[in-house]
DNA sequence: AATTTTGGAGAGTATAACTATCTAATAGGG
DNA sequence: CCCTATTAGATAGTTATACTCTCCAAAATT
C-alpha cells in the first residue's frame, strides 16, 4: 500500500501521516526504492489506534508515542504495558509544596483507598488528580462528605470491572495490549457522555419544567 | 483589594488577571481613578472558579467565559443555566457527514437511549460524544455489547443522581449555579480519577502479580 | 517523454493561554 | 511635596501542540 492508499483508507491526510512517521508515531513502511516505501495492514491499524487515541480520547500525540513505543517493546509484559498505559492516558497533575488545602485533602485520599482496600501504586497519578479535585472542592469553600466519595467509588468500580471484563489475557499481546487500551479510552468517553446524558435527565427531573434548555433549536436535527 | 492582593490571594499571577479582564473572564474591578481600580470578594471567588474549570476542568477559556456570562444574565433560569452549562463543559465533536459506520453508530445511541427513557434534547452534544465513541469502536473492528452500554448507562445514572443530589434549587441563583457547576466539572474528576484506580486495583487482581505495575519496578513478572 | 507521486527535510500556520513591555497616571512613605 | 513603586490599559512577544505547505530529486505512471 501506498502512503497515498493509506491516507484514502484511514482517512488522514498524506502530509498528517508524513508528520507521524516523522514523529515516531508510525514506524516507517518498507523502503522499495529511494522515493518509495510501502505500508502493511499493520501501519494501517496503527495509524487508526493513533487517531481513535487522539481524536476520541484527546490525547497529546507525545503520550500516545510512549504508549505505542512500550508496546512495541518486547521486554514490557501485558501487565506492566497496562498499568504504564493507564498512567499515560491521564492528565498530569502538577503538585504544589507548601499548601495545607493540598495536604488536607491528599490524606482524605490515602484513607479512602486505604478504607476501600484497592490495590494501587502509590505514586499512582490518579491519586494526585483525586487530591486535586478535592483540594479544589476545599478551596472554593465546598465539601463533599466521606459517604458520597465511597459511593462514587463503588460505582466508578463497578465500571472497571466492566471496562477490564472482556479483555484476554490469553489473547496474542501485540492484540491485548493495542486493542485493551484502545477499549479502556474509547469506553470511557463512551461513559463520560452517558454520564453527562443522564446529568441532563436528572436536571430535567428534578427541577425541570418539560421543555428543556435549547440556545437556539435548529429546524431539522440530523436522524 | 489592590490587583495585587487579588493576585496573592488567589495565586495567580497579576499578568493572567490582566488577561483575564481583558478576555472578559473577569468582571473590572471598580475605578478608583485612571490608574486605580479596588477588587471584591466576588472577583476573588470568580477568579477561584475561573481557576478550578480551567486546571482542574480542563475547559477552554472560551467555554468557561460563556458559562459566566450566562450565569451573569439574570434573564436565564436556572434550569436553563444548568442545561448551557452540561453542554458547555462537555467536548465539541465534528459529525462527519457520509459514512455509514457513524449511521449505524448513531442509531444503536439512540436506540440505547430509547430504550433508557432518557428524557435528553435531541440535540444534546453528549449524544454526538457516545456516537463518536461507539463509531470508533466498530472503526477498530472492536464490538461492545447492547447489555454493556445499559451496564455503564445504569451506573452513569447512579452517578448522576448523586451529583444533583446535593443541590438546593430553593438557594440563590448565583450560589446555586456557581457551585453547581463546579460540583459537577470538580465531581466528575474525582470521579475520573478514581475510575482510573479502580481500573488498576482491577487490573492487578486479574492479571498481575502482586507487586503491580512500576516505571522501574523488580524483574519478578511472568504473564 | 511528460506528468504525477514519493520520501525526506524544513519552514510556515493556527490556536490557546499566557507573559512581557511600555506609557502615563497616580499612591504611599518620608 | 518629592520620589519610588504600583497600576490600568494596550500592544507585542512567547511557548506548546498539531498540523500544513513547500521544495527537491528520484522513481513511478501514463
Amino acid at each position: 500500500m501506498k502512503i497515498s492508499e493509506l491516507s484514502q483508507h484511514s482517512g488522514v491526510p498524506v502530509a498528517t501521516i508524513k508528520y507521524y512517521l516523522r514523529e515516531g508515531l508510525l514506524p516507517k513502511g518498507e523502503a522499495t526504492a529511494a522515493t518509495q516505501a510501502s505500508y502493511s495492514q499493520r501501519h494501517l491499524q496503527r495509524l487508526r489506534l493513533i487517531r481513535a487515541l487522539s481524536e476520541v480520547g484527546a490525547l497529546p500525540l507525545a503520550r500516545i508515542r510512549d504508549i505505542l513505543d512500550a508496546v512495541d517493546d518486547e521486554e514490557i509484559s501485558l501487565h506492566k504495558l497496562f498499568g504504564l498505559a493507564l498512567y499515560e492516558i491521564g492528565p498530569t497533575v502538577a503538585v504544589p509544596e507548601e499548601d495545607p488545602t493540598w495536604d488536607r485533602a491528599q490524606r482524605v485520599s490515602e484513607e479512602l483507598l486505604e478504607e476501600l482496600g484497592w490495590q494501587v501504586t502509590p505514586h499512582a497519578p490518579s491519586r494526585h488528580r483525586l487530591t486535586q479535585a478535592l483540594a479544589t472542592i476545599d478551596r472554593l469553600g465546598l465539601s463533599v462528605e466521606r459517604r458520597v466519595l465511597h459511593e462514587y467509588a463503588d460505582l466508578a468500580r463497578a465500571a472497571a470491572v466492566r471496562d477490564l471484563e472482556w479483555i484476554d489475557p490469553e489473547d496474542s499481546r501485540e492484540h491485548a495490549v493495542e486493542f485493551g487500551i484502545a477499549m479502556t479510552v474509547l469506553l470511557e468517553q463512551a461513559l463520560l457522555a452517558l454520564h453527562r446524558l443522564a446529568q441532563e435527565d436528572v436536571s430535567a427531573q428534578r427541577f425541570g419544567p418539560p421543555a428543556p434548555h435549547a440556545p437556539d433549536d435548529p429546524p431539522a436535527d440530523t436522524s
